[in-house]
DNA sequence: TAGTGGTCTAGACCACGAT
DNA sequence: TCGTGGTCTAGACCACTAC
């Protein structure tokens, strides 16, 4: 991103991305080719003189890839390349370690040993940040799968109306399939599901900054 | 939170908790008992400069409420209340429209009409950001329930092994639970799940701002 | 003590939507 | 045009971790 486009003219697109989202691009790429997980990202402010913007900037676009939880951040420590995803089964993508337009080049050590560090101390604040438009899914880089879906329409297979079998186009049911999640009642228990807030022991088990939305599911006995 | 606490000594906590979080509290205070679903918040700067802080520690407090689902901001219009949840079976907490220590009284401009506005115009970037310690869960306000879960271990009762009856200290099953529906196989197919981040169309169906994130299934067809 | 991420400020300019 | 949220800057201080 450095420089370019910083004249006005050039922009077919209506309103260009924003720097932060960009940058996250930028970051996205070297993290695919340039590092391995727990490798240790150059600092903030390293980071953001040498793409030319305010500390701030970088840091959303840090956030975004925490969000992601494409990086983890710890105070005092740095900021590591976290493990890929949720272990997925199926090979991963080469972890392409070749080479390409390196621009990140920087000291590299690897995380001491001991990872997992599900402290129990309260941990303090984190910011989360956003994305812009529409960037292609990252996930479409493994092999040929067939659909990506969220949360209600998928791992629900079960509930009546939600088989699998979904397209992009079909995932709209995504929301009356939790309707009949919430309309579900097993055990004498009702429960309703709702979007809530991960606290910090939800946070740990899912390996997500606390403050991450999730699915909350509240079973209630009569 | 004003000016309190401007002083140092006073704190016994480690770490005072940031204003940021503090201002948080004070807002989700203040959603649940002066404002309606729909109605328009004061604007950033003017809460910002009511609270005492600046426009980017208010808009941290305002990222997370959005986050969590509470405000909807519009660019342009306003800074929106939300509603509640993602449909609730049970009676909502009364709502209480009553009284207390209102400090936000404003203009209360209802929402036009037509809500639910999911356009397909690439909604321009938005922020996150996150939540300190472990405040407790709001939802804690409702009836008595039982227990809250997160996605995986309550979303997917008929998995083997990821039965209700859950508790927070049982919740730790949460993962294996995740494990389980990824070794699943259905109609043939095999799937992975991993966390990922909602796309445009992913936001929308969950009404959340693009970049959240979401456990993705992944299927694949061989 | 030095280096790192976390928070906060006070300003600025922009794109959007309504008027 | 004007008000709103969205982005960005350049600086500051803090708490945490390692040395």
């Amino acid at each position: 991103m450095g420089s370019t486009k910083a004249a006005s003219g050039t922009a077919v697109d209506t309103v260009p991305e924003p720097k932060y989202w960009q940058l996250r691009t930028v970051l996205v790429r070297a993290l695919d080719t340039e590092f391995r997980t727990g490798e240790v990202l150059p600092n903030e402010r390293d980071l953001s003189s040498r793409f030319g913007v305010a500390r701030a900037t970088l840091r959303q676009a840090l956030d975004q890839l925490e969000l992601e939880g494409r990086l983890v951040r710890r105070r005092g420590i740095g900021t590591l390349v976290a493990a890929p995803a949720w272990a997925c089964r199926w090979p991963r993508p080469p972890t392409t370690t070749s080479a390409l337009p390196g621009q990140l080049a920087g000291r590299r050590r690897r995380l001491p040993s001991g990872d997992r560090g599900g402290r129990d101390r309260a941990r303090p604040p984190r910011r989360h940040r956003r994305p812009p438009g529409a960037p292609a899914a990252d996930h479409a880089r493994h092999g040929h799968r067939h659909r990506d879906l969220y949360v209600p329409d998928s791992v629900v297979p079960h509930v009546p109306g939600a088989f699998i079998k979904h397209s992009l186009a079909e995932s709209s049911r995504a929301r009356s399939v939790l309707r009949t999640l919430q309309r579900l009642e097993l055990d004498g228990e009702s429960r309703a599901v709702e979007l809530g807030v991960a606290e910090d022991e939800a946070a740990r088990l899912l390996e997500r900054p606390p403050g991450i939305p999730v699915l909350v599911v509240t079973t209630s006995y009569r």
